[in-house]
DNA sequence: GGGGAGAGATGCCGC
DNA sequence: GCGGCATTTCTCCCC
């Protein structure tokens, strides 16, 4: 429970924080709830509480990697006190989501003005490795004369998209990580639109699923539909073995 | 750039909080590195990092939900110094992944031992909605008599399995949101694998997606494999409607 | 804004 | 541990 003057105190400390839209970082004793999309609680405990100037509100538990509750951006915050308690309100009248934040102990308290106008740069995605077959066709097949890249059909598109030396068109449907029944169905559902949208037979179409690996089942799925699965390492494991792992080689 | 003072004094309070196993909140000028999975950097700017007792790894920036950088619990953490620089890496042996984080400047630091048994109470899941059509089945249909819940398959489950007054089998496929064109795939692949382990026609089982909502494409879809959609709005909504929206009643 | 699909997805449960 | 799938998924991109 708080004392009377500390709560006066902090709410005001937040209250301040808020208007000059800096980040606030709690370490409160604290229960949660919210409702919206699902409804949620969580009873008392140690919790970290992120309010961020685009008035993100995180709610983390001592362990894990994911916040256990939040509000997307754009949401409105508000604090008040009831029963000893400070209360903080997060809610998105848009969406109909409300989390209620009591806290009967504030641990720590930090805020401050961050700036910070940088992006993550990934490298190592889907979209890389789409990329590298289609500037390297032989690693699928000698004959694969790849023509473009994100074929965009109506709905959905295609990795990579080419034909081999007698023009059977080939689809190629890229997973970086290893390939699930997700895969096939994929591959399934492009071959059938392409081949309606180009009076072709499907049957003259090949299908192929690239990854680095590919389940049991999806690999008896694409059995079934007749297609072929070609096993590539994502682009950031091959640059990682040629560069002789200067990073990681701590790892060795 | 950190005093070489100021960079002991942090260095030394970061290793006692991690060897307290404590969490530890800093608002830090910094650039990060990702190197695993796949590669990431992200040049200098203000962030939030995180470091929990579990050794969960957490970097935030000023806006978004998500943190940009992370590792999963259970890595390791060091700290050093390099060029005025505090240095945090993250690593983890067994998964191959490592974080680095250059930290020019030290907004703000807290830790603090943080104790918590509690686990999120969810309510209005896809599960929570699967048991609501099976206690309620006369929403779906008069002569739907449902059998079993997640009825396991070799390869997947069914949400809801029954059979209508014919005996005609039916497939419940639930979606709590919108319905995409994966819920039409699913539906397909169960009740093609259910007609080849009973020995029936795929015509004679009835296929259902039971969602609030679906989208053209998959309703389409749907149409074409002779399925039908039925619109059910999850637990949690119907719930609050009927409960007069108490908490929710500052959005009417 | 809706639709579709990737994500370093994560996390859960079942086999 | 693998596999299949939900997630208050989130996020991006394209129509």
């Amino acid at each position: 429970m708080l004392a009377k003057k500390e709560s006066e105190e902090f709410k005001d400390s937040i209250s301040k924080a808020l208007k000059r839209k800096q980040t606030i970082v709690l370490l409160a004793h604290s229960s949660i709830s919210y409702s919206g999309r699902a409804e949620a609680t969580l009873d008392y405990g140690d919790r970290i509480i992120i309010i961020k100037p685009d008035k993100t509100f995180l709610v983390h538990q001592p362990t894990g990697s994911n916040a256990v509750i939040y509000m997307k951006p754009g949401s409105q915050v508000e604090i008040s006190e009831e029963d000893g308690e400070l209360i903080l309100q997060s809610s998105n009248m848009t969406l109909h989501e409300l989390v209620e934040v009591r806290i009967k102990k504030i641990i720590s308290f930090s805020s401050a003005s961050l700036s910070d106008a940088e992006r993550v740069q990934l490298f190592g995605t889907e979209k890389d490795m789409s990329d590298y077959i289609y500037n390297n066709p032989d690693i699928i097949s000698k004959d694969f004369k790849p023509v473009s890249r994100e074929e965009q059909t109506k709905h959905g598109y295609i990795d990579v998209f080419g034909h081999d030396k007698n023009d059977n068109l080939i689809v190629i449907e890229c997973k970086r990580t290893k390939a699930g029944p997700g895969a096939p169905q994929q591959l399934r559902r492009y071959i059938e639109r392409l081949s309606k949208s180009k009076g072709i037979s499907p049957d003259k179409i090949r299908g192929i699923v690239a990854a680095p690996n590919i389940t049991k089942n999806a690999e008896h799925m694409l059995k079934e539909l007749g297609y072929k699965f070609k096993k590539i390492d994502p682009p950031a494991y091959l640059k990682r073995k040629k560069e002789s792992q200067h990073r990681l080689e701590r790892f060795n």
